[in-house]
DNA sequence: TCTAATTTTCAGTAATTATTGAAAATACAA
DNA sequence: TTGTATTTTCAATAATTACTGAAAATTAGA
């Protein structure tokens, strides 16, 4: 029989869970990989699929579709097992390393694009002549200078020590 | 007749308008909305409802939403003209002022509710004994101190001149 | 090789989110 | 006030995205 103590531990873990499901909406990632993702974390043995999906009660595709895009992420990594045909996954625990995968794959995904096609307007609109061009071509150009520095800072951070950029950032914004 | 630069800046703002809205996909917000924000970006004169509903073909419905949307986040603002009934908007062109309200409004969405996630979940397990409450509580705290910190260096970056943080952070990175 | 365990794929369906369009509400001028 | 221009709301519908479950593919041991 679970004690009193193990029914709050699980309670508190189940809540983590579902309101990291909901919050993933609002990061614009789905709510079954956000759950997952919660789940191994707070989890410290590795899972197998079975396992989330009798856990989370989600269909066998839905798990490992998930599981397969957390891994894309480096949120989580497969582990395999000696004598184990099954495969098990576990979280990256490490916040500043999950920091980092997410602002690597966010970078990839929400900066590099609006890149592209700033840099597209800029040549499709070289040379141009006019008031109207002009202010075009100053908007866009302001908007790419502005991404190319995020993009770099990004990258900097992203493949930074935790201890060096953390406190300078708490000394710089203090 | 238009002339063929007037041509060629009309292609590159509607591929503009085109990319922001699919890449605003991404960014998690909906792409009618992220084509607004565009057109008004590119269109130096502020725009009716009428005018967007025509150029985006998109009902008065949508358009009326998604420009209070764009309101409601800081990115354009409406204006009254003297004499006219009707209200007309201009987007935010500063890109570091459209950095700071999307810096503000993402993490009032994003950050905000995760933190007050993890309190909830601290106060759930506070004083509970053993090896599993403990790696449980362990993950938490650092979660909550990293999103901690996020959260004030966004407060910061986002009320900040935009000359005292982008040489700074330049240095900073280099 | 064959067999059985495991993973992956994917067509069908469910759930969610975005959009329309027209009616209702509001705001303004006469 | 009343009439008209304008904005807002919202139920219905369309479009998109997520999920299921079972079949197909893959993998590894015998």
């Amino acid at each position: 029989m679970a004690t009193k103590q193990q029914e709050q531990l699980q309670a508190a873990k189940d809540e983590f869970v579902t309101q990291w499901g909901a919050i993933g909406n609002s990061w614009g990632v789905n709510r079954t990989m956000a759950q997952i993702h919660a789940l191994l974390m707070v989890t410290p043995d590795p899972m197998s699929t079975d396992q989330v999906m009798e856990e989370l009660k989600i269909s066998r595709g839905n798990a490992n579709m998930n599981l397969r895009e957390l891994v894309g992420w480096g949120l989580i990594r497969s582990i395999v097992r000696k004598g184990e045909r099954k495969e098990f996954f576990e979280a990256e625990k490490d916040v500043w390393k999950i920091f980092c995968m997410v602002t690597r794959e966010r970078k990839r995904r929400e900066i590099d694009p609006v890149q592209d096609v700033l840099l597209r307007c800029q040549d499709q609109t070289e040379g141009l002549k006019g008031a109207e061009a002009q202010a075009f071509q100053k908007q866009i150009k302001e908007l790419a200078d502005f991404v190319a520095t995020t993009s770099n800072i990004m990258d900097k951070v992203a493949s930074s020590q935790q201890s060096k950029i953390v406190p300078l950032a708490s000394k710089l914004f203090k």
